[in-house]
DNA sequence: ACTGTCAGCCAAAGCGCTTTGAAGACCTCT
DNA sequence: AGAGGTCTTCAAAGCGCTTTGGCTGACAGT
C-alpha cells in the first residue's frame, strides 16, 4: 500500500493525504480523520527510502564504531545501548552504527553524512581538543558528546558526569580518613574523562598539603587484567599506597585480586574507592568486601542522550549546550581510616 | 556531485554512467575507465537514498534489539559488534539496530522488512521453536540466526558452537576426575544454548550411570550476583556438589566468591569449569586460580556471521545452512580429582 | 455587486538513482 | 547492396514521497 494507492482510494490528491498525515494546517478537520482512519485501516506506512530521498531526513542517529584487530569495544558500550533503547523504542528511533578503522573514522563520518544516512550523531570517548567534535561542527550535521572535550574554540552539546568533583571528593573522603598515600588507577589518559578524574583528585591532595605522586598512578585500559598489574606494582613499590582510586568496576576485581594476592586487606591495610557505571552483571555491594563507588549510570545517560538527539532532530534543541550530571558518592565496607 | 552533474560534465548519459560505475557489461572499456576516473577526481559517490529507492537494496544489516526496563543487554553482544566490526569496516556495511519492546519484537521485525530497511537481520538468542525465526523465514528476508532454534520444521542459516560437546565434554572430564556430584549453573533455560549445555553435560554423566539432579542445576541471568547465589545454595545443600559447571565467566565471578565465602577451595573442595567467551576484559587465566574453561570467542562468530550475512546479500550464499563450530575445552588450575 | 481573503484541495515538479526499450554505428555474411 | 548481428549509447520511465505554486469556492467587508 503506498500513497498513490491510499489516495485514490479516497478520492483525494496526493498532496492532500500526504499533509494529512504529517499534520499540516491546510486539511480540514474532517478530511484529516478519514485519511488518518484509512491509513490506520489499511496499514499505510509511507515508504522511508522514499520519504528520506524527498526530504532528506532520514530518521536514525548514527555512531561510528571504532573497530580494527587491536580495538575492544567498551562493555560500557552495551550499557548505553540500553540506554538508548529505553527512549528509542516507542519513538521509531534506529541507530546505525557504521564500523570504521580507528585512525579512518573521519572519512567514515564524511561518508555518513554527506550520504545523509542519518539525522544526528552520537559520539562517545571524547579525547581533548577531539578532531571528530571539530568535524561535525564543521559538517553542520546535530551531534552530541558522551563526555567532553577540552580545548575547542566553540560550544557543543554534549552530556558528561562530573567526573572531577566525583574523584575529589571520593579523594577528600580518603585524605579525611588520615590517609596520605593516595594512588589512582586510571583509564586512559588520552581520553578527557580520565584526565578530569586525575584533576579531581589530585586537586582535593592538594587541598591538604599532598601530592598526587607520578609513581602512584597508573593509567590502562579497564581491563580486570590491567588492574590487577596496576594494583600489584603499585603495593609492591616503596611507601606503597593506604588507599587506591579506580577508575573501573572491571579493574576493581583485579585491584581486589592483586591486594588479597599480596597478602593485605580491604580496608584493613588498603581502602578501596572505585566508579560504578551501574552493571547489571556486576555490583559493588557484592565484593567480597562491599566496594565504597562513586556512581553513575551509563544507562541514564544514553536514555538522556537519545531524548535530545531526538529533540535537537526536530529543532526542540539548538542552543549547543553541555549538561554535567552529578556523581553519587556510596560509602560501603572498602575504606577505612588510615593506619597510624 | 550527483549522477546527473557527472554524466554532464563527461558528455554520457546518466544510464551509461550509472552502467560503467556498477559494471554492467555493455559499457567499453574506455569509457568505463573515462568514467571510474572521473568519479573518483570528483569524489562522486552515489546517493544512497536514491539508490535504494531504486532498487530496494538497503547496504544494511539490521537487528532487533529488545529492550525495556526489565530487559539489560547483554555484555557478550559487544563482542559481537566488535566481530561484526572486524568483517563490516573495508565493507561499508552498516548495522541498523532498531530498539523494541521485548514483547512486540514481531511488530517490529515486520516493519523493518515492509520498510526494506535492511537487506538482511541478525537474530541472536534463539529459543526453541523461536517464533522470530518463523516469521523472518516467512517474510522471505535473508536472515541469519547465531546460535539456533529447535523444533522448527524449515532449514535456516545460523552459526552455533557445539555447546552441547562442549558441556558433555566438560562433564567427562570431571566424571574421568573422580567426581560424581557434579552441578551445573547454566543460563536462562529457555534460551536454546543453555537446553543444550544441559543436554551435554546430562549425557556425559549418565554414560557412567550418574545423574544431572534438579536440584544439582541452578538456571538464571548470567550476572555474578546470580553466579554466587547459585553456588551458595548448591554448596550449602546436602550432598553438595564437588564439581560446578557454569555457563559464563561472570558468573564463575560469583561462584568464586561463594567458595571463598564458605571457606571452600578451588580445586581442593570444588572444581570449576566454566565457559569462556573470550572477553578482552575479564580472562580465566587471571582468576585466583586459573580457571578451566570450555572456550570460543563471540567475536570471531561475530565476523564469520557478518561475512555470511554480506554473502547472503549478494546472493553468494543461498541454502539455509547451519555452521556449527567446536569448542575448546582448556584445562587450567581449578580441577582436580575428587576427594576420596 | 465587487473585491479581497482564506480555507481546502490539487497537479506536477522534484529528490538521485536504476533499468527498460530503442536506436545509431559498425561489421560480417550472402 | 541489403540483411542480420554485435557493440555502445541514450532518452525516458519509474521508485514513493514531499513541496511548490496554483486553483476553486465560500464568506466577509465596503
Amino acid at each position: 500500500m503506498n500513497l498513490k494507492q491510499l489516495s485514490d482510494m479516497l478520492a483525494l490528491s496526493q498532496t492532500t493525504v500526504s499533509r494529512a498525515l504529517n499534520g499540516y494546517p491546510e486539511v480540514s478537520e474532517e478530511t484529516r480523520r478519514r485519511v488518518a482512519d484509512a491509513a490506520k485501516r489499511h496499514g499505510y506506512r509511507p515508504n522511508p527510502s522514499a520519504r528520506r530521498l524527498a526530504t532528506g531526513k532520514a530518521g536514525m542517529i548514527g555512531y561510528v564504531m571504532p573497530t580494527g584487530a587491536a580495538v575492544d569495544i567498551d562493555p560500557h558500550f552495551v550499557e548505553f545501548l540500553s540506554g538508548l533503547g529505553d527512549y528509542a523504542r516507542g519513538h521509531e528511533l534506529d541507530l546505525v552504527l557504521s564500523p570504521a578503522d580507528a585512525d579512518e573514522e573521519e572519512t567514515t563520518y564524511r561518508r555518513v553524512v554527506a550520504n545523509k544516512q542519518v539525522d544526528a550523531v552520537y559520539v562517545s570517548s571524547p579525547r581533548p581538543a577531539d578532531r571528530r567534535v571539530s568535524l561535525l561542527n564543521q559538517l553542520g550535521i546535530p551531534f552530541i558528546v558522551h563526555g567532553r572535550s577540552e580545548g575547542l574554540d566553540f560550544d557543543y552539546a554534549f552530556l558528561d558526569i562530573d567526573n572531577e568533583a566525583a574523584f575529589h571528593d571520593a579523594a577528600r573522603l580518603l585524605v579525611q580518613l588520615g590517609h596520605t598515600r593516595v594512588a589512582l588507577i586510571n583509564g586512559d589518559l588520552g581520553e578527557t574523562f580520565a584526565i578530569l578524574r586525575e584533576r579531581g583528585a589530585r586537586r582535593a591532595l592538594a587541598a591538604s598539603g599532598l601530592a598526587l605522586a607520578p609513581e602512584r598512578m597508573r593509567s590502562a585500559a579497564m581491563t580486570e587484567e590491567n588492574g590487577f598489574r596496576a594494583a600489584t606494582s603499585l603495593l609492591q613499590g616503596d611507601a606503597p599506597p593506604t588507599a587506591i582510586l579506580c577508575s573501573s568496576l572491571i579493574m576493581a576485581l583485579g585491584v581486589v585480586r592483586a591486594i588479597r594476592d599480596l597478602g593485605l586487606s580491604i580496608p584493613g591495610d588498603v581502602s578501596v574507592i572505585a566508579h560504578d557505571d551501574v552493571f547489571p552483571w556486576l555490583k559493588p555491594e557484592n565484593f567480597s568486601v562491599p566496594l565504597t563507588t562513586t556512581r553513575s549510570s551509563i544507562r541514564a545517560a544514553g536514555q538522556r542522550i537519545a531524548e535530545r538527539l531526538a529533540a535537537k532532530i526536530s529543532g526542540l534543541e539548538s542552543d549547543p549546550r553541555g549538561e554535567v550530571w552529578p556523581v553519587d558518592l556510596v560509602v560501603r565496607g572498602s575504606i577505612a581510616g588510615a593506619k597510624s
